[in-house]
RNA sequence: GCCGAAAUAGCUCAGUUGGCCAGAGCACGUGAUUUGUAAUCUCGGGGUCGUGGGUUCGAAUCCCUCUUUCGGCUCCA
């Protein structure tokens, strides 16, 4: 017998090699009926660890701790999706004889399998056929069934089907570890775990087709992957649509053209954004937002040209880098003389620091500036405002001594929570970006600095509490950084704030500072830009609020609509009145009837309405609404008031 | 850059297997109306159907080029 600890501390006693669907039906059928894999964890592991995930039919031959995996659980969404992916296979191989195969994993909602069709192509039309063969396949009942299989057998199967893409797979997995899993008439290479019958799949959408290279490598086969989602019951198929439609609404590019924030022009240029007066406005308010809060905390404001000489890039290093994918140089009537325009600001701050001999008394020194950067960004990459071949980004360069780099990187973290705070975003994630350890001439600089600044990050990051995952290979070419990640309406992740150490410039620019004991010694840099670049922090809150931005934050925070046209002086006046106590505010009396331009208005997401006629005139008073929420009336003062309280209460 | 999809009026979209001067709503202009909390009525102007080429008696519709956009992949200083 051995000894099956539950989530809830009870212990049960089961026959050695009992499954998990026996220790479900043993509680219950129903529950048999819905579980749809189990975790287990040895008594020895971390607490901290989930424990693995087996399927239902795996015999457990010792002491554990159990978790049965339901819908409800992450992990057995997984493995509802991943077996997902296996009946999307068998329909395909069904449909589309001599299909092979490449990889076919669980994603974060829903699945995918990347596949070489030969000569046929799938199109959306093909979708509902694809559907009906899975469901087909589905009610079908057949049972997921593993089998563990020699590498030589493995590579005989594969090899006799003509899956090469199988066969590469094999080929690199150690003898003795290799699993079949059987669904019908399909079998796949597969780890597992999986459902135990495919019936539980009710409900199956495909969603999406798209191409995507063997193995991640843009030198490689080109795969059809062919993305689908798939759930337990229809209804919640019909949950997750009505989600996505909502998603879709939300989307800053849609928004930024109903709420005239910014546009984009095939004659000025693919990813160089315009932006229209109300969104200019926006920018300027957040500019203002961070020139103030660091204007308090000793960052200096400085101002560099768009373009520099092509040697200062060759100094820098980005010249070598990105010089062949990068916008090209600027020639000028003097020849052999070369500009380019600013892939980034630190270069320009650099020559700054240069520019005047510096004492340690002197650091840290933070210079400031919104930088436009322009990056020849690949065609496919562009996106929205979130990736544009032209950007400013919220940028600092942090000169300072060692000594002093961790109280400086620190302060950055402060500052840049501080910013997402204040802009409620709540949801990001901290990321510690590392150079990719087997690809070092990827990088700059020597193994011992690349130590020091990894190091540095993680202790600072760790000494403000911060939780932050690791992500290896994701460095600049020049520095490991702290990203701060954020996701958009549609789930996709975004890199806004970003925190870099710099050991590199420094010694390329060859930066120095006179110390106590009148040697020269080398600064430390740290890059750092709280929203990453103003254009995408634009975007992703833009999608965070679906246009409803935060009061202090909105280009036009109050309309004020008069009645009819007799009322239209005294609208005036009271535009004007907000306007002196520095609220945005405008005037909407064109000839229309309230109603619409209430409506108008409200589309545009400007918070506040104020509508005054008869009576409001004759007592001298406005009625307000916020939010679409009716909040009586008061008289201009009272508005006023009530305007900076909302603003102050958005900032504490 | 790669795979796939798309581009019709300022915006959102119709436009049947190629067949008379290409349509609607909103927006815009005009006249009426002077409005009390999410769409008042009238009349009107507006499109070389993204670009260039081709097939055809005839192309918004079929084929190719380029541009831009969308979904992924790769990339992301």
């Amino acid at each position: 017998m051995i000894n099956i600890t539950f989530p809830d501390g009870s212990v049960r006693q089961y026959e050695k090699g009992v499954t998990g669907y026996d220790i479900a039906m043993s509680i219950s059928p129903r529950l048999a009926a819905e579980v749809l894999a189990v975790s287990v964890k040895k008594p020895g592991e971390p607490a901290a660890s989930k424990g693995t995930t087996l399927d239902l039919m795996r015999p457990i031959e010792e002491d554990v701790e159990l978790r049965l995996l339901k819908w409800e659980d992450e992990e057995g969404k997984h493995v509802f999706w991943h077996s997902s992916s296996h009946l999307m296979a068998e329909a395909l191989e069904a449909l589309y004889p001599g299909v092979k195969f490449g990889i076919g994993p669980a994603i974060e909602n829903g699945f995918y399998y990347d596949v070489d069709l030969g000569g046929a192509t799938i199109t959306d039309a093909d979708f509902a056929k694809i559907e009906k063969k899975m469901l087909e396949l589905a009610r079908g009942k057949e049972d997921f069934v593993r089998k563990e299989v020699s590498k030589a057998d493995a590579l005989a199967y594969f090899t006799e089907k003509g899956d090469q893409y199988k066969q590469e797979l094999i080929s690199e997995l150690e003898d003795g570890t290799i699993t079949y899993y059987t669904n019908g008439h399909f079998t796949d290479l597969c780890r597992g775990p999986h459902l135990k019958n495919t019936d539980l799949i009710k409900a199956v959408k495909i969603t999406a087709i798209a191409g995507a290279y063997w193995r991640g490598d843009q030198e490689r086969q080109q795969l059809t992957r062919i993305y689908g989602i798939t759930f337990p019951k229809k209804s919640l198929l019909d949950e997750y649509l009505v989600v996505l439609e909502e998603a879709k609404k939300r989307d800053h590019r849609k928004l930024g053209k109903e709420m005239e924030l910014f546009t984009f022009s095939s004659r000025v240029g693919a990813g160089l954004p315009l932006w229209l007066p109300r969104g200019a406005v926006l920018r300027n308010i957040l500019e203002n937002f961070l020139r103030k809060k660091q204007g308090e905390i000793g960052y200096l404001p400085v101002v560099t040209p768009h373009i520099g000489a092509k040697d200062l890039y060759v100094t820098s290093g980005h010249y070598a880098k990105y010089g062949k994918d990068s916008f090209r140089p600027i020639t000028t009537p003097q020849e052999g003389e070369e500009f380019m325009l600013k892939p980034m600001n630190c270069p320009h701050h650099c020559e700054i620091y240069r520019s005047s001999p510096r004492s340690y008394k002197d650091l840290p020194l933070r210079f400031a500036e919104f930088g436009t950067v322009y990056r020849y960004e690949q065609s496919g990459e562009l996106h929205g405002l979130t990736r544009v071949r032209g950007f400013t980004q919220d940028d600092a360069h942090l000169f300072c001594r060692p000594d002093q780099l961790q109280e400086e990187f620190e302060k950055v973290i402060d500052l840049i929570l501080y910013v997402f705070r204040t802009l409620h975003f709540d949801k990001f994630t901290a990321q510690v970006s590392l150079r990719d350890p087997n690809n070092h001439e990827k990088y700059i600089g020597t193994d011992e600095n690349w130590a020091r600044a990894e190091q540095g990050i993680i202790d600072a990051a760790r000494n403000k509490g911060l939780p932050y995952v690791v992500e290896t290979g994701e460095a600049a070419f020049y520095g490991p950084k702290l990203d701060f990640m954020v996701k958009d309406a549609i789930g996709r992740s975004w890199q806004l704030g970003t925190i870099q150490v710099d050991y590199n410039l420094p010694e390329r620019f060859d930066l120095e500072y006179i110390g106590a004991d009148g040697a020269k010694h080398r600064p430390v840099m740290i890059h750092r830009a709280p929203f990453g670049s103003i254009e995408r922090f634009v975007a992703v809150l833009l999608e965070h609020t679906a246009g409803h931005l935060p009061l202090w934050v909105q280009p036009e925070q109050v309309k004020v609509l008069p009645v009819s046209e007799k009322y239209t002086d005294y609208a005036k006046k009271v535009c004007n009145l907000l306007n002196n106590s520095d609220i945005r505010a405008s005037v909407d009396d064109r000839n229309e009837t309230l109603g619409k331009r209430i409506r108008e208005v409200s589309l545009m997401r400007v918070p506040v309405l104020v509508i005054v006629g008869e009576k409001e005139v004759a007592d001298g008073t406005v009625s307000v609404r916020k939010d679409a929420v009716d909040q009586g009336s008061m008289s201009v003062d009272g508005l006023i008031e009530f305007i900076n309280n909302a603003v102050k209460e958005e900032l504490a």
